[in-house]
DNA sequence: AATTAATTCAACCGCAGGCTG
DNA sequence: CCAGCCTGCGGTTGAATTAAT
């Protein structure tokens, strides 16, 4: 439709931001509120777009970010989220209180991956990568560069690491028996037949706050804005609240068979990225719900 | 001490979807 | 119904930082 984009007004300030800026921004949105970037900008003073102002908001001057490393804890949430959600980061970071999407997805592509390499699983499958190789035709190949990342993060976890704190993180990991018994360098791999697919994984640990029912979902008032979307989703890519239209997209699905589509008329309308989405999402759910 | 390589993460970009007139 | 506006999201980039040589 040929809209301009909104950052192309001349006199923007891009790269990073002044102790000013950030100053003028806060006092703004401290007098005024959030909401209305657009014309944000221009109200407090900056020369800056109105993205560019969320986004700084959002990811840096918040008040209730919590900055600093991730806890073990907050690892372990993001990768079971990850495994449930996917890429979505908003989503994840909607659980991790204090945490942005974006933190998170660095820190998902800068340490959790290769983690999960050392660990001998596949970061976007979240199954071992024996497996994971094993599934795919050009296997060896992928293998092979599996191990090779699994190895550059030997290197890196080595003594004299920049981040002492991270290195003791992997050592740990590394150590755990559950890391020695998946370890990409103790599994003579070829020599063994290669596993069954693994079966979905429960966590039954974590409180995911996600149903599905035949009646459209109630939210709680102080429910946060990120569930409501979800909600949204839900009932939405179902038809409008549709409960029979809601049984039929996610029929096919109920028995959780990872890799099957769901070939419902539902699913096939499903075009967008948020049907997308909730498509996954409901084939997922069921074995998180102690089904 | 200087240089190179690797890593991190803030910020940018383009796109999609909801909303509104 | 349609076009345009606005917001939010996910992927990518590149400057800054740190480790290694």
């Amino acid at each position: 439709m040929g809209r301009s984009p909104c950052c192309e007004q001349a006199h923007t300030n891009k790269g990073a931001w002044t102790k000013e800026e950030d100053q003028r921004l806060i006092a703004y949105i401290k007098a005024h509120g959030e909401g209305c970037w657009r014309s944000l900008p221009k109200a407090a003073g900056l020369l800056r777009c109105g993205k560019s102002c969320r986004l700084r908001w959002i990811n840096y001057l918040r008040p209730d970010l919590k900055r600093g490393n991730f806890t073990e804890e907050e690892d372990e949430l993001i990768i079971k989220f990850h495994e449930l959600f996917g890429n979505k980061w908003s989503l994840i970071a909607g659980r991790l209180p204090g945490r942005t999407d974006n933190e998170i997805k660095n820190y998902w592509n800068t340490h959790i991956k290769r983690k999960l390499l050392a660990r001998g699983i596949d970061p976007q499958t979240h199954r071992p990568l024996t497996a994971a190789a094993a599934a795919s035709a050009p296997g060896q190949q992928q293998q092979q560069h599996y191990q090779l990342e699994a190895q550059k993060l030997h290197v890196a976890a080595a003594p004299g690491h920049r981040h002492q704190q991270q290195q003791d993180h992997f050592e740990v990991i590394s150590n755990s028996p559950e890391a020695c018994s998946r370890s990409s360098d103790d599994e003579p791999r070829s020599a063994t037949p290669p596993p069954a697919p693994a079966p979905p994984r429960r966590h039954l640990d974590i409180d995911l706050n996600l149903s599905i029912s035949l009646a459209p979902y109630q939210l709680p008032e102080e429910t946060s804005k990120p569930l409501k979307q979800e909600a949204a989703v839900a009932t939405t890519t179902a038809g409008n609240n549709n409960a029979t239209a809601a049984v039929c997209l996610c029929l096919n699905s109920l028995g959780y068979r990872p890799g099957v589509e769901c070939v419902c008329g539902g699913a096939a309308a499903a075009s967008s990225r948020q049907e997308q989405w909730a498509r996954n999402f409901l084939q997922a759910a069921p074995c998180y719900r102690g089904q």
